[in-house]
DNA sequence: AACTGGACCAACCGCGAATGC
DNA sequence: AGCATTCGCGGTTGGTCCAGT
């Protein structure tokens, strides 16, 4: 039996990381780099193991990340995106800029799932012609909401700051920032000018040549396609997810890249392939192209999915 | 005041894919 | 090709807080 590379030393530590830890942590990073994650227990003199040191980063410690309450922007993201993708957490975060996955996850299991399972339950007390029909009110509500919301929401390009990466004494002080406020719940951090800075560690990744995020949106298709055949738990039922689909009077709207202008162009590639790809898989069926789903989902209008629970009798 | 149960969330675990040698 | 290691992901756990009793 192989014992695992990491966390197999009695000497590791588990638990809550310290400030003290936390800071070591990230003045190692600011100088050498995340990465090479190996070396950073050894070289820091951390009692942690090398996936600890890279789980506290890249889920606590790394810059441009966004804690807190969730907007209803990005409750409505979450809960779109859920019912396409499934529970894809890191796909979702990625169209989520600066949440991280586990905090999307943890949003869905603690809030979002008792919504949806109210809606589940509020629903199936229906009939299905009503239910049919509320499909259909579902979606005017949406088109009524997209109609009155014109701007447009720009995942990354929203966030075009300097690609410099913050000086490790500029990070240092945000973590102590963080914890001179005592109180050990903190909610709804906001983000400071000095925070700012940190929001192009997109920037900065893709220069490090670690781009994850990219490849996302391309495979939107794919997953929807699994999504279609494949039964997994806690996702949408497909009445629901089919609710989302039958946008009847969109079926002929224009798919022109003029409708895909508010979407980054690695997303309008994928749709364009993916409309493609919908054109063979989809003939039989009424749904629109899957690259208006994945315009809409990073539409902004999204964000007013409260409004379009209280227009929508199905909500 | 003490207890209890639920909510929340950071951290852990195990697995599979990717990568390097 | 085969192995070791790294990395990323999703599911789960455990600690803490807080409201209700």
């Amino acid at each position: 039996m192989v014992r695992p590379p990491c966390c197999d030393k009695v000497s590791i530590k588990k638990g809550p990381w310290t400030p003290e830890e936390d800071i070591i942590l990230v003045s190692y990073i600011q100088e050498h780099g995340p990465g090479n994650w190996r070396t950073v227990p050894t070289s820091t003199g951390l009692s942690r193991c090398s996936k600890s040191c890279r789980l506290r980063w890249t889920n606590y410690l790394r810059p441009g990340i966004k804690r807190g309450n969730f907007t209803p922007h990005e409750e409505g993201m979450i809960i779109h995106l859920q019912a396409l993708l499934g529970n894809k957490w890191a796909a979702i975060a990625s169209l989520l800029p600066q949440r991280r996955d586990n905090d999307i996850k943890n949003y869905w299991n603690t809030h979002l799932k008792k919504k949806m399972k109210k809606i589940r339950v509020a629903s199936d007390s229906t009939t299905i012609g009503q239910y049919s029909s509320k499909s259909f009110n579902y979606s005017r509500s949406l088109d009524i909401s997209r109609s009155n919301h014109g701007s447009s929401f720009r995942p990354s390009q929203s966030q075009t700051h300097s690609s410099t990466y913050a000086s490790s004494t500029e990070n240092i002080s945000r973590l102590l920032q963080g914890w001179m406020r005592s109180s050990p719940k903190q909610p709804l951090k906001e983000i400071t000018q000095e925070e700012e800075k940190f929001q192009s560690y997109d920037e900065f990744e893709n220069s490090n040549n670690i781009v994850k995020s990219a490849s996302v949106p391309a495979s939107l298709n794919l997953q929807l396609q699994q999504h279609k055949t494949k039964n997994e738990h806690d996702m949408v039922s497909h009445e629901e997810f089919d609710s989302i689909l039958s946008f009847e009077n969109l079926n002929n709207a224009p798919w022109d890249k003029s409708t895909c202008d508010s979407m980054p162009e690695n997303v309008y590639v994928a749709s364009v392939k993916g409309a493609e790809k919908n054109r063979v898989t989809s003939e039989n069926s009424n749904a629109p192209p899957l690259s208006f789903l994945e315009k809409w989902l990073l539409d902004e209008n999204v964000g007013h999915v409260e409004e379009m629970i209280q227009l929508s009798p199905m909500f």
